[in-house]
RNA sequence: GGGUUGUUAGCUCAACGGUAGAGCAGCGGCCUUUUAAGCCGUUGGUUCUGGGUUCGAAUCCCAGACAACCCA
């Protein structure tokens, strides 16, 4: 523990004893409001009596006459104290108040000179002391580290933050909305499970003491969801959390959100236009319309994303064609060549099919923008769908590219248990205790066929809102613990 | 895992190897309509940590911690 000690503290700290001596609770009780600050200054009006509270964020001191700020994440409203309006009591409260407490007050509303919407104020009711000074009022927080680690700091004093998790809970609000509107039933499936499947990632482990259980977090809900089709219900979704114990990167986080539908007698190309309708949706509800910028914190415009409809689909080999003319009829070594001249880093280990795959990684989805489904990928690449009946080198799923990343994969689902269990096997490479016979035994009893489509919500998240890293839109991603300060009072 | 960059007052940032500073916040004044209020005065530092080089290190070197970005 690192102990501070500190002069800003130690006035705070002060302050709040003084509180104390006056008899005030510095950490008060409830405050009846008439809303919250934006909805008051949104309904203001000169002459009515009104009550918020929320954080004091500015100190205008002229003498006798005090202007403040109180603001809310809805919104700041300036007040207005003199000791002549709201008595010695009140007036002797604020002057142990700073920057960052909570304050509840009552008032009549009143325009000033300048124009500013106010609250003249005559009760003051102290709510919460804060014992450490907020960041900076005009800059900010711009310690990444800092926001990241302390989010509430970040929320306090950047409202470019703030904005970008209302985005958030409205786009996971609105894919509830649409998803209910087409008679999907959002579904809940076990996050513990015996057996991680359903994709190929590392899973976390866990263990259940009662049972004498070893456990780990899913890595998809995929299977259990399938579970739910062969138990008769035909259009299903669930939307939380997955969780992969690999790397960390500016689009990856240990633990995600992940979004997987599931709707009996359909196919991937129903699915794909399922996905299509309802980011279409999303997007028109977070802007408006279906082209929208990306831009910086600072304003700068990175880029626009057209959405209209419809979206483009190629199939995986003419993509591959069109930047590499030739590509499937030339030889292994031809195309090795390739990659350096087109300058894709590829190692001697590779495959065949993976030296094409860094191809179209590197030269297709990093450059593809727009919204694009691939189609006809190589079964390779996908093992858990169904083949194609006219060519069965590839498979009927879809691949939607947007903003340069995998958005959503959509599948029509494999439904024979046999050969769903010899491509389990194949993943699995011969280790017999990591194929879940549970669910097969499901599909033994006959799952009907069936599209599916996952939706990586983070990644969603930042494409619909321009955020250039996964933990701007992740309220507490997963960083490397660090020491905590301690303040002396609290030893 | 590899490379690059960064870490200085509560916050935002300066400081050629030569006395660690500014703005905001804080504290003390002045001002009864201010808007990043203003004016005068003033407090505040383990320069991320530990070694080393040097007469002298925030600055140069080595190791480590944490983070960001790029690569795998």
């Amino acid at each position: 523990m690192i102990e501070e000690t500190n002069d800003l503290l130690a006035v705070r700290r002060q302050k709040l004893e003084m509180l104390h001596q006056l008899g005030i609770d510095p950490f008060g009780a409830a405050f009846e409001v008439s809303g919250s600050i934006g909805e008051v200054r949104a309904a203001f009006a000169e002459g009515q009596r009104v009550r918020i509270a929320g954080r004091l964020t500015a100190h205008r001191d002229m003498g006798k006459s005090h202007f403040c700020d109180l603001s809310d994440a809805t919104g700041r409203l300036q007040i207005y104290l003199h000791p002549k309006e709201m008595g010695a009591t009140a007036a002797s409260i604020f002057k142990n108040t700073d920057l960052g407490d909570f304050l509840g007050v009552e008032g009549e509303t009143f325009i000033t000179k300048t124009g500013e919407p106010t609250i003249r104020v005559s009760e003051l009711v102290f709510l919460s002391k804060a014992k450490r000074p907020l960041p900076d009022k005009w800059h900010g927080l711009s310690d990444v580290e800092r926001r990241y680690r302390q989010r509430y700091l970040d929320l306090i004093s950047n409202e470019h933050s703030r904005k970008l998790f209302e985005q958030r809970a409205k786009i996971i609000r609105e894919i509830r909305n649409f998803l209910h509107q087409r008679g999907f039933v959002e579904v809940e499936t076990p996050m513990m499970q015996p057996i991680a499947g359903g994709a190929a990632a590392r899973p976390f482990k866990t263990h259940h003491n009662a049972l004498g259980l070893d456990l780990y977090l899913r890595i998809a809900p995929e299977l259990f969801l399938k579970r739910l089709l062969v138990g008769g219900c035909p259009k299903i979704f669930e939307l939380n959390r997955n969780f992969r114990n690999e790397g960390i990167s500016r689009r990856h986080n240990p633990e995600f959100t992940m979004l997987e539908v599931y709707w009996a007698y359909a196919d991937y190309e129903k699915m794909a236009e399922l996905v299509e309708e309802m980011i279409c949706h999303l997007a028109i509800q977070i802007h408006g319309s279906l082209k929208f910028d990306h831009r910086n914190e600072e304003g700068h415009l990175l880029r626009t994303i057209h959405l209209d409809r419809p979206w483009r689909r190629a199939r995986y080999c003419d993509l591959i064609e069109q930047v590499a003319p030739g590509w499937f009829s030339s030889t292994p070594v031809d195309r090795r060549r390739r990659c350096f001249e087109l300058g894709v880093e590829i190692s001697p280990e590779m495959t065949d099919f993976e030296v094409t795959q860094q191809i179209f990684e590197k030269c297709v989805e990093e450059k593809t923008m727009d919204p694009l489904f691939v189609t006809h990928l190589p079964k390779e690449l996908v093992p858990l769908a169904k083949q194609n009946r006219e060519d069965p080198s590839v498979v009927d799923v879809y691949e939607l590219i947007i903003n340069g990343a995998e958005i959503s994969p959509g599948y029509s689902e494999l439904n024979d248990p046999e050969v769903q269990r010899r491509r389990l096997e194949e993943q699995s490479g011969g280790e017999a205790h990591a194929i879940d016979e549970d669910f097969l035994l499901a599909l033994e009893h006959g799952m009907p066929p069936a599209g599916g489509l996952g939706v990586g919500i983070d990644r969603l998240v930042m494409m619909l809102t321009g955020a250039q890293s996964i933990r701007d839109i992740i309220y507490f991603p997963l960083l490397r613990p660090r020491e905590v300060e301690v303040s002396p009072s609290d030893v």
